[in-house]
RNA sequence: GCCGAGGUGGCGGAACUGGCAGACGCGCUGGACUCAAAAUCCAGUGCCUCGAAAGAGGCGUGUGGGUUCGAUUCCCUCCCUCGGCACCA
């Protein structure tokens, strides 16, 4: 934009120029101009993004599609506001950005609606959504709608099924039987990703889970484990590839094998047991294994039953019925004494060929591992008390510092120098790690292993409202997959499902989808009645948005390579272990089908704090805003009072996206403080006396020509405004780009007052007060979408202002020419001197040492150095 | 116990790469306007001490220490809050 420095104001004659303060016209009223615009909006189309534009460069901007629980409340325009913003600054950017939004809609609150109220999920979950999409409108977020997706529909859920089918064909997608986390009061199983806390709580309800031994489908993501601990490929936060990395627990060692004596067990057991059978055991320290003094089994595990000699029989069976009848609760709380049965048979140390005994004890989990551990007593906690409450002998193999050869008084569980250790002694533990695990190898005892703490995903769900999982079982063929033409298989939506379930799937109940045939045979089958986790519909529903409604395909895979993956992904991290790791497996399993070349779905995320229920007294804990508390924020309350736009503006300007916290609204009055003072600024005319400028009754000003009371604008006055604009586009772009959404209200908080004060102090040129005036509504534009249009068309802008050109800034207009030099004594400031930018570094000492505040201070001493920074500050040191 | 994030006025928070701590806003105090109130506008507002005032001095970013001319920022110690994991071998 080219500026005129002249201080002379043209007043066209023939077609007039209109200043701005003309304009006016009446005053701010968010419930007229908001509605207004966003129905302008729609009736343009102005969201919707054109998939097949390539004339400019694409930019998936998605944010968490919510859950439609009826209502939305604070929380979700805390998420989806600043979302909006960003999405906007990008498109004004120049990106053909595409910003959509859908409904995760299968779950349990749909299910427990209808028990408690008797409306059907189907008839609950589409009006919640009816709901939900009008208060998002009301918020004027530029979603495109043509591209929603809701989870619940067959158009969508179809795809799950073809998902499964393909994972099932690729050995991704399997059935076992295993012990698994049920709730009780949900009725279902739940993937171990669900069960959270030190209680081993269901995460949704808080109820305690127990295990269960159920046959169900797990989806193979251990297959990925090395993998996904590798996040080079994606900007993601620390936090949550912390999170992701401590979930899948990468444990590096080795495996060692203790061969099982078979003298001890009776004969008849000798054809089940060769001397050949051993027992694999999993060390993260295979440099203490010459202390490994004894064995321990996990009352599970498969050879204790083989092993045990028949006089231990009676008690080991006992000790297995006692630890079954415990809660997963008791038997891995840490402080529980540790407990355990000596099962009459003992194993080969394989490198000292000594006996060592074999125990089964209840601290050790068959889900990890081998099942199996070497008790090492000197240098594991665990191992220590096992050994002290059975006698068991404690010989130290790691020396700890300054050790005196004694045996120890408390465990040593660092690393150290091998002792007792045979040719391994003065080994380091590290180099002893390595070595002792070459050794086992070499003679065939052992090698060096990892294990992961991660679990294959648990995906069945014994509950009605879910994707059926398309699986067929007939009596002849077994498990036999639903023809990929038969999809999808279709979720009754009849007023037949009973939905209080007994511990199986409502469907089971329903004869008619029971009920079916074996696509080989053609003998009477029936359907896995089980429906998926709802973490397989976002797993991959970004390809959906590309093409919501296409029966014949998930989505099109040209459109896929050119908008996948996600640019920017923002949520909260709630879900730094179950979705984000999900949808990052599952984008590494459909590159590996050659469904799609992505190998993560999303570039970068951000993740927003969560806002908690209002604090009613000081000093007490804030907690979840929850429907069942009662404490929940209504956003259409604060819209109808103060508008879309203040609401908005307010979200972002509270405090740091990623920080969320108690909800408080008694800062709005601030923003909209705010809002009105940037109507003021750019529709009022300049006047000394601005008391009334809110109460105003909207006549319009016949003002064409400066007051008479106003000077005209010197060229220092100018150059000042500009630069404050320039500062202002340069410090807000960088906001913008780092979500720093706090920062860039304020930043334009104080451009607002600084050109108020401008407006009533001078009477700027009009290229210069006109640019002013645009470089706010612009920068302003994706916070407050509403005011920032309505001005922009009362100005005379061009349609619409969202489709603009971001504001580039001058460096050479924003920068500084003079600045304050700060003088300090010591370190403490002491005065200040103006100066330009650029002085020497001489004359800006000596302009510090003659200060007033310097000599004072330094008192006729001879300084003993000087330091000068470059345009910032002089410090004498004396 | 392990891993991670954080601790700044009465409150939410700001501070580039080590360089004026407290931007912006709330609240509060005083003033203008008003018959009055609300709204709005203007001014002040970290704490302490001295001073009638103008002002002067000191202290100050959880604690204690270190590095540095200079530390909210870097290093170490400890305390507290929040989140995650946890008999994981």
């Amino acid at each position: 934009m080219t500026t005129q420095m002249s201080t002379t104001i043209e007043v066209a004659t023939t077609e007039p120029t209109i200043h701005p303060f003309i304009q006016r016209t009446n005053r701010y009223d968010a419930s007229v101009i908001e509605p207004k615009w966003q129905a302008r909006w729609a009736a343009d189309r102005l969201y919707e993004t054109d998939l097949n534009d390539n004339s400019k460069r694409k930019f998936y901007f998605l944010t968490m599609y919510p859950y439609p629980s009826g209502d939305l409340h604070i929380g979700h325009w805390y998420a989806i506001a600043p979302s909006d913003a960003g999405a906007r600054y990008r498109r004004m950017n120049g990106f053909n950005v595409l910003f959509p939004m859908g409904f995760d809609a299968f779950g349990l609150p749909a299910e427990n609606a209808a028990i408690r109220h008797g409306i059907h999920p189907y008839k609950w979950t589409m009006s919640n959504i009816e709901t939900m999409r009008r208060q998002m409108r009301s918020m004027g977020a530029m979603f495109d709608w043509t591209k929603e997706v809701v989870t619940c529909l067959p158009e969508f859920y179809k795809w799950n099924q073809w998902f499964f089918l393909q994972f099932f064909k690729a050995g991704l997608a399997y059935k076992k039987m295993a012990p698994v986390d049920w709730c009780p009061k949900d009725q279902t199983v739940l993937a171990r990703e669900q069960v959270v806390g030190e209680e081993r709580v269901c995460e949704r309800c808080g109820t305690p889970v127990i295990k269960r031994d159920l046959e169900q489908w797990f989806f193979r993501i251990t297959k990925y484990v090395d993998e996904l601990l590798d996040f080079s490929k994606m900007q993601w936060p620390e936090r949550v590839q912390t999170l992701q990395t401590n979930w899948i627990g990468r444990s590096e060692g080795a495996e060692i094998q203790f061969r099982v004596l078979s003298a001890e067990l009776p004969s008849q057991n000798d054809s089940a047991l060769s001397t050949q059978d051993s027992i694999t055991v999993f060390s993260t320290r295979p440099d203490t294994l010459y202390g490994a003094t004894f064995i321990v089994l996990a009352p599970e595990h498969p050879l204790v039953a083989q092993v045990t000699t028949p006089e231990r029989k009676a008690e080991v069976d006992a000790y297995i019925a006692q630890t079954r009848r415990m809660s997963e609760i008791e038997r891995e709380a840490t402080d529980n004494e540790k407990s355990g049965v000596f099962i009459g048979a003992h194993a080969i140390h394989p490198l000292t060929n000594e006996r060592v005994p074999i125990f089964i004890a209840d601290y050790v989990l068959m889900g990890y591992g081998t099942g199996a551990i070497m008790g090492v007593p000197a240098h594991d906690t665990r191992d220590w008390d096992f050994a002290k409450k059975y006698n068991l002998p404690i010989p130290v193999v790691i020396a700890p510092p300054a050790w005196n050869g004694q045996p120890l008084d408390e465990v040593y569980e660092g690393d150290g120098v091998m002792v007792n250790s045979g040719e391994f002694d003065g080994t380091p533990s590290a180099e002893g790690k390595r070595k002792v695990a070459e050794k086992l190898q070499a003679i065939g005892a052992g090698k060096p292993a990892v294990t992961y703490r991660i679990r294959d995903w648990l995906i069945s769900r014994q509950r009605y409202w879910g994707t059926p999982i398309p699986i067929i079982y007939c009596d002849t063929h077994g498990i036999v997959p639903v023809p990929e033409n038969d999809l999808p298989v279709v979720l009754p939506v009849d007023d037949s499902i009973r939905f209080n379930p007994e511990g199986q799937s409502p469907l089971l109940e329903h004869a008619e989808f029971l009920n079916t045939t074996c696509p080989i045979c053609g003998d009477p089958a029936r359907r896995e009645t089980d429906t998926m986790d709802g973490f397989v519909d976002s797993s991959w529903y970004q390809y959906r948005f590309l093409s919501p409604a296409d029966m014949r395909a998930p989505f099109d895979r040209t459109m896929a390579d050119k908008w996948l993956p996600v640019d920017q992904y923002t949520g909260g991290i709630e879900h730094a272990t179950m979705h984000l790791l999900y949808t990052r497996f599952f984008t590494k399993a459909l590159r590996d089908l050659g469904i799609t070349e992505d190998d993560e779905p999303m570039r970068r995320l951000f993740n927003q704090g969560t806002i908690l229920a209002p604090v009613e007294k000081s000093g007490e804990r804030a907690q979840k805003m929850s429907k069942s508390k009662g404490n929940v924020v209504s956003p259409d309350d604060l819209v109808q009072e103060y508008g879309a736009d203040t609401v908005r503006a307010f979200l972002m300007f509270i405090g740091p996206w990623d920080q969320g916290g108690p909800w408080d609204d008694s800062g709005i009055d601030g923003v909209r403080r705010w809002i009105h003072r940037v109507w003021a600024l750019m529709l009022d005319a300049p006047t000394a006396d601005r008391r009334h400028q809110m109460a105003d009754d909207g006549q319009p000003s016949t003002l064409n020509r400066p007051p008479s009371d106003i000077p005209m604008a010197t060229d220092e006055q100018v150059k000042e405004l500009r630069r404050a604009v320039h500062q202002t586009i340069q410090r807000v772009t960088e906001y913008y780009e780092s979500f720093k959404f706090n920062t860039i209200v304020s930043s334009l908080m104080e451009l607002t007052s600084t050109l108020t004060r401008a407006k009533d102090s001078a009477w700027y040129p009009d290229a210069v007060w006109g640019e002013a005036m645009n470089s706010l509504l612009l920068l302003m534009a994706p916070v407050a979408p509403h005011i920032t249009e309505e001005i922009w068309e009362r100005l005379g802008g061009t349609y619409s202002i969202h489709i603009q050109n971001w504001p580039t800034y001058n460096p050479q207009v924003a920068a500084e020419e003079s600045f304050m030099l700060i003088v300090q004594v010591n370190g403490k400031v002491r005065d200040r001197v103006p100066a330009r930018i650029g002085i020497e570094e001489s004359r800006a000492k000596e302009m510090a040492l003659q200060s007033e505040g310097a000599r004072k201070y330094v008192g006729g001493k001879t300084p003993r150095q000087v330091i000068y920074v470059k345009d910032k500050l002089v410090n004498i040191v004396v």
